[in-house]
DNA sequence: TCAAAAGTGTTATCCTTACACCCATGT
DNA sequence: ACATGGGTGTAAGGATAACACTTTTGA
């Protein structure tokens, strides 16, 4: 009633917190995740940018984050989620026009399924990250492409203490001078190579060998999803939420090298996965497997209650062949 | 300017984002997080109810979600906080005025410190969850309190589905039935015990024999972190931002066993440690143990170069004597 | 001398790793 | 026949768990 007599409130005192959804699929062994158009197009290409679907949370609506979340996903691109958490708040600072924006990501996990709506589709998550896919051995794009550019922004830092302690983090983030590469550092490989001015964030010319850019900041809200995701499916049962109720192993083991771009030795992979007590053999074959039928396993929930962290190990031996 | 000319906003439309810390210290094998008295007071008891320090997010105020906490908690306790990570973001929904609130909340780790401010003050963690504490082993308190209350929930739930589902979480989570007692689902049995009316949320008559009670929800969130805090103890160097720079082994085995709740053996905790890698001899010692004096160590930053994930490990062996 | 805590050594066991090899199906 | 993927067995190496035992201080 009141609404309509005053004028509108001085943009620095409105605080806009917003939802997104970074949406995980993995089909034939490539990871996916689900992006829109965003409604706020990249100014001077003046085309629309690939966004993570999202929406402002409305104070009026007497809903849950999460549910919240659910409704504008479900509205964007008609997908109803299933396994849902929470991943991370992001402080978007002010944005131009002095509004202060607060984002709380969430992670969902899913089986990819066509998505009717114009504009929304299903994005290879290394085409984002190039140098995050070890699965057919290390990239060879870090040594021709990331490495001189972070060595040169090395030797543009001004002081020498500062460049020591960055030069540490190259290292260790990078797995150089003996220092093991961990698939699970993804964020801190992303904000070295976003410091270095490498992968800008939502500019113009962002896309480049470097990999494709995202509107705002959401390129960073999906490296925090990867990493998250590598890290969690050591200790706990998340791959499965990526996976019909019934697979076979070859299916497990190539869903969790997606997640983790690394190649994993199978028999190893078969034998820790079964001992482990997490899955069970359901008795039934898949016989489109190109070679001998395949036995179905559906995940085994009674682990849960047996082992503390039920998840699929990342053994040190990888690259099978 | 116009600020005063028109009328308040519509409570419905007012978003308010808050955050709050939670500040842990180890001090001679008691964990304790900082509290303060908070503001509102209990409506029934009429007295002070602890609560985390906190405080809204000024929009105005131009400064990231961290920077803004750290102020408020050097407002409030005159404290300089320094490792900080943030912990989780909660949904308060509509308050009672029908103002909704999204609080923030980081976990910060220190060495305890005298504060000067009044009502500000130290509380052992473990007097808000008396059953997490198993290092003198198993608390008797599950068998005595817990359980009968959990059972008594159980058998007045309706469906009888539904029923079995939640036995399946009461035996999982509290290591019923051959299940292990799982140091870091802390938040899980939180939300049991809360499910089942046997920890009311910043309710009158909350203190119990089942723990003392927190203004809002603050001991959920205190549950948030410390399952956080005993789930990455295990994978990263996390128990050194609570030890002076030098510290003997059994200090660091103390700091450890405060924190997951578990006593660990000796002599195996002392070569994990130090064969890992994780801390080097300083050479000195310390001869105020009681003993014969012990060398004093330091963190090996190092570690973090040559480990994916170094941290102290929670062996299976508990209970040393 | 005794209590208390530090520190060393050893062995059995289990898990991981790296091999090598066999099986069943479609083309 | 052979390519492809499924599936089994085993032995070496390393980490962990559970022991027992010695050393050095202060009271």
């Amino acid at each position: 009633m009141i609404e309509t007599l005053v004028s509108a409130p001085d943009p620095a005192d409105v605080l806009r917190v917003d939802l997104c959804a970074i949406i995980v699929a993995v089909t034939d062994g490539t990871p996916r995740i689900l992006t829109i158009e965003s409604a706020e197009s990249d100014p001077i290409a003046s085309r629309a940018l690939r966004a993570l679907p999202w929406g402002p949370l409305d104070p009026r609506t007497d809903r849950t984050l999460e549910r919240t979340l659910r409704s504008w996903v479900a509205r964007q691109s008609r997908l109803a989620l299933g396994y849902v958490e929470q991943l991370y708040t992001f402080d978007e600072g002010r944005a131009g026009e002095g509004l202060r924006r607060i984002s709380v990501a969430y992670l969902a996990l899913m089986q990819e399924q066509t998505i009717p709506q114009a504009g929304a589709g299903w994005q290879d998550v290394y085409h984002f990250f190039p140098w995050e896919d070890w699965r057919e051995g290390r990239p060879e794009l870090i040594d021709r492409c990331l490495l001189p550019g972070l060595t040169h922004w090395l030797g543009a830092l001004g002081d020498p203490l500062q460049a020591e302690r960055e030069r540490e983090r190259v290292e260790i983030y990078f797995g150089l001078d003996g220092a093991p590469w961990v698939p699970e550092r993804v964020l801190e490989r992303y904000e070295l190579l976003y410091q270095a001015a490498l992968v800008p964030e939502a500019g113009a010319q962002a896309d480049s060998v470097l990999g494709l850019s995202m509107a705002f900041n959401h390129r960073r809200v999906l490296a925090t999803a990867l990493a998250r995701l590598r890290g969690k499916i050591k200790y706990r049962p998340v791959v499965f939420e990526l996976l019909p109720p019934r697979f076979t192993l070859w299916q497990l083991q190539q869903v969790a090298e997606a997640l983790t771009g690394m190649s994993l030795h199978k028999q190893n992979f078969r034998r820790l996965v079964e001992q482990g007590g997490l899955v069970a053999s359901t008795g039934e074959f898949a016989y489109d497997t190109g070679g001998r039928p395949a036995q179905l396993f559906r995940f085994r929930r009674r682990v849960l209650r047996e082992r503390p962290a039920p998840g699929v190990g990342l053994p040190g031996g990888f690259r099978d062949s």
